[in-house]
DNA sequence: GTATATTTCTGAAACGTTACAGACAAAAAC
DNA sequence: GTTTTTGTCTGTAACGTTTCAGAAATATAC
């Protein structure tokens, strides 16, 4: 198709236009569209008559947005690619939670790409506020967006003053989950997780200097597993830990096969999401292992696949859909000027499934 | 939180109280930002850290916007429901897609609420573009879409004139896996599909009068599977045709369960998606036959859990995100004011696998 | 030392609306 | 027959930027 079809950018055609067409004021065509009883029935219909015959394509929604102060969209910020947000099923919850809170509101979402390279994009995001959704408490995105002054709410963030958050008990759900399988008997713990700046092998100190390059979920959940495991009298220096580039199953399986040329070889293996958790379940079963008799997979976060699994999977279930509604109702009602928790700490629940069993020779 | 806190709306700081409080023309401020190269460094930074201590949120992005013609962002209308977006596998890749294409070209992507029952959303998007995905050709979504006369991409959408097009050979892939089963000797068929005005069993006259209220790929996919089976010798009145309400699996279950009742059986269902079709899959399970051994199923779209069914689903591949990216290209290109083609029609596979096997007594 | 660039800053005109106060006439109230 | 209300319509001032031609000062060329 040739750019000088019907979508060209031929001369715009503007309320102006039509107002001059019918030698009327501009604000009765304005009204025509915004305030019909503002004018009479027949002058409306010849308004809007013109209009379709002179082509003009209603209100330009950016002037009217500049004139009224709203946007009527607000902007989620998540992950560095745009497009992780379609892929990751937890994550496709939440988004859908927080899609029902907006469409009540008739308020449109906007997907920011979070490019690290230039904040431009959330500088320039027509949107009333920000849902910000586990970034990098680093990430110069996250700055950006605060720096907007708009309303914002922060989801799986680190909280700030001032700024209503949302989080879950990550901590107390991987606490949960180690505990079931210590009193499972088991005692060789390996750990597979999403990107660590550096391995979680040192100090309290440096966890909370790398915590800004750590997402905060993950960071919770090791904190959990720490925990527990030292309350068991492990020593946290002794637990492997391997890290995965991405969250998804190839890497998770990748993980799995490493942590299987160790000796002694782990028992248990605490995943830090579902998704690395069925990677290392096929993993293992294709090095030949019997899960969970030969070794106990467990994963964190309930997708929906993590129930079909076979075994289905030992996981923490956490409301995804509800945290995205609630991070949506609350951004609505900040708009609307109505006061706002500035901290809800959802709970998590343990799901014991299959692929977890008590230690050999228990 | 009360809402008189740092994000209550107190007197908006703008780009003229920063350049009254420097005595400096507003233009000079804004190359500040915009043009660095404009102005003196020093100077420069004056302006910037003025800003900062006025608590100035950078250029307003409505404003902007508004004078450079462009909201860098571009729409996506899709289903009734936004929610259903993140519900739907293959949406979600279709989505994936669009981002992708979006993400090289900076711009963000606006998901807008389909609600039926006002068109207010879409008259009032700040996007520079649409991609219409997937709905109801009557829908008056899409004819306020269209009526903005911004660029416009259809996607599995019926065609219009003059707006760029990107569809799939759906009916070629219902063809073919029709033909697969009839090859394999069955004779018995049954579709479920979701949701049509009215069942398909009436004239072709009447295909058309309801094509507008029936999904494109649905029209599509139905006259595929009709003209496979007739070509065979069957009579398309005598196929059973199970309408669902929504494109779930818990829908496709349902209408397994009633096909199951007929007598005779069917000994081959074709499903109009693979959602359907796993739910058809279960269904049959529970109700104690055997796939494929006492009835082949078949869907349509190879969604990632199609081939991790059991039996694997046999199916009609195509390559969801590929369309997408093309879509966004294509509307990218637009924006552009480059040429792009009028009609992009995809290519589809069929993808046999073990949820189908020759009819009892071949 | 004049002419020509270059750098740095300014002012006003858009961008396309909506809100609001008021003008005017016709209808209603007393 | 005056006042009050109602119904229609108008004009103008925002909304907060960016753009662009040009002014002023400073540097460069000859």
């Amino acid at each position: 198709m040739p750019p000088d079809n019907a979508q060209r950018k031929r001369q715009r055609v503007t309320i102006a236009d039509v107002a001059a067409e019918l030698s009327v004021a501009v604000s009765t065509v304005s009204n025509a569209y915004n305030r019909p009883d503002q004018l009479s029935p027949e002058l409306r219909a010849r308004v809007l008559a013109v209009a379709a015959q002179l082509g003009y394509p209603g209100p330009d929604p950016l002037a009217r947005s500049l004139r009224q102060q709203q946007a009527g969209a607000i902007g989620v910020l998540f992950a560095e690619r745009l497009r992780y947000a379609f892929t990751d099923p937890a994550a496709v919850l939440v988004l859908d939670g927080i899609a029902s809170a907006l469409e009540q509101a008739d308020l449109s979402l906007l997907l920011v790409p979070g490019r690290a390279d230039t904040t431009t994009t959330v500088q320039r995001a027509l949107v009333d506020g920000f849902i910000v959704y586990s970034m990098l408490e680093a990430d110069p995105l996250v700055g950006a967006a605060l720096a907007r002054r708009i309303p914002t709410v922060l989801l799986d963030q680190p909280p700030r003053a001032g700024v209503p958050s949302i989080t879950v008990d990550d901590a107390d759900g991987a606490h949960q989950i180690a505990d079931h399988l210590l009193r499972f008997g088991h005692r060789r713990f390996a750990i597979i997780t999403d990107r660590l700046s550096e391995p979680l092998t040192s100090t309290d100190l440096s966890l909370h200097e790398q915590a800004a390059h750590t997402f905060f979920v993950t960071q919770l959940r090791c904190q959990g597993y720490r925990t527990a495991l030292e309350a068991a009298g492990l020593r946290w220096q002794d637990v492997p830990i391997h890290e995965c580039a991405d969250n998804s199953q190839a890497d998770g399986a990748a993980a799995m096969q490493a942590l299987l040329h160790m000796s002694p070889r782990p028992t248990a293996v605490l995943c830090i999401t579902d998704r690395l958790a069925l990677g290392a379940l096929t993993a293992a079963q294709q090095a030949g292992l019997a899960v969970p008799s030969d070794v106990s997979i467990v994963g964190f976060d309930d997708i929906p696949s993590a129930a079909h699994a076979s075994p289905p999977l030992t996981t923490i279930r956490q409301a995804h859909r509800d945290k995205g509604l609630l991070a949506g109702q609350a951004l609505v009602a900040l708009l609307r000027g109505e006061a706002v928790a500035e901290r809800i700490t959802l709970p998590v629940e343990l799901v014991v499934r299959g692929s977890t069993e008590p230690a050999a020779g228990c």
